[in-house]
DNA sequence: GTCTATAATGCGATAGAC
DNA sequence: GTCTATCGCATTATAGAC
């Protein structure tokens, strides 16, 4: 039925919210399905287990996570079309809306997060696609930008290290305030300042 | 007796050990007991319940964290020995060291950030232990730089965060590649070349 | 696709002997 | 300071009815 929600996915959702909100260890499948509104038992038809429902989650983050760079084949119309310190302060807005601005995306990320020590899969996550995929981006971005003759000569990776490294650790600092329902105005300004701070050091 | 491990200690560093390989709440106190060589209820002759473990974790990361940054009182003097760059090189070696080159500080590191969704202690750590304690004192090293003529007209806090926050993140990755046993030379590099970008970039 | 019932084990924690 | 013994409850997961 359209715009119905399946059984299925309620429990995933929950899954998500109760694992998001202390640990997967810690959340017990009776809390998930009291949550859902189903016996323990009806989840063993949706879900062969509890890790299945933290593999499906782990999942989700790789399929999402890849939709925050544009395509490479993009980029050159793309550079075309606006100015770096743009491109740059767009890609950011972006790339935290995409993780800190959907309620679910923020979630799986804490999971991920929290679970990097006792799942493997949560640190490959880490690793490869969150650190070095974006950072494989950016480096091609940069090395376009000194060939446009934009910027100065840099290596590109450590170029595309030096400018996302500290977005990761605003993103961590966002997670928490966004936990705590604390302000996270002064972290928003904080991101934009980034860009021009990095730009302005770097431009011809 | 001068030398030996109390067997309150042993049940600590077991619980630090069994805590940073998975998570608080997928270990048992029979884990712990087990590996200690002593019954679960001897146990709560040392610690009144699981989670006064995990408190005592979280104070040693707090005491241990502080001993990071040296007292602003010996700043001046400090800084009349070094260059300002070797001043933050050899900032930078001892915060990583701290953090990273003890098996125990490093284990510990690893709960702190597994936990900051489960415990609000672990939340408050990272960002007024962790983020912000370092960020205050870099910032008080950055004005007198400037004072000092060393350095370009920025806000200081601005210069505290640009260089600490990319910190913070190879820090993160470090942690993870140490408890993968991978090669973590390469970043290390990084870390010494991340200090001669950003002082190339902002001195006069 | 959801239920009842239940198996089999594990959990944190306590009482009280030595 | 460590032990034995045990309590009461929670845990994941399965079998089989409807």
């Amino acid at each position: 039925m359209v715009g119905s929600i399946s059984t299925k996915d309620k429990i995933l959702n929950t899954a998500i919210d109760l694992f998001s909100r202390s640990s997967f260890s810690a959340v017990s499948i009776r809390d998930i399905t009291r949550e859902v509104g189903i016996k323990e038992s009806s989840l063993y038809y949706h879900f062969k287990n509890k890790d299945e429902l933290l593999d499906c989650i782990f999942e989700i983050y790789r399929e999402e996570i890849k939709k925050v760079c544009p395509p490479f084949e993009d980029l050159d119309y793309i550079l075309t079309q606006t100015t770096p310190e743009q491109f740059l302060q767009q890609g950011l807005q972006k790339f935290k809306s995409y993780i800190c601005d959907s309620p679910r995306m923020s979630k799986i990320s804490r999971i991920v997060s929290s679970e990097q020590f006792s799942h493997p899969q949560a640190r490959l996550i880490i690793l490869n696609d969150l650190y070095e995929e974006n950072i494989r981006f950016l480096e091609v971005v940069f090395a376009k930008f000194k060939d446009l003759g934009y910027i100065q000569d840099f290596p590109a990776r450590l170029l595309a290290i030096e400018y996302q490294y500290p977005v990761f650790s605003m993103i961590t600092q966002y997670l928490i305030l966004q936990f705590e329902q604390q302000d996270t105005a002064e972290l928003e300004k904080l991101l934009q300042e980034h860009v021009e701070f990095f730009f302005h050091k770097i431009k011809k």
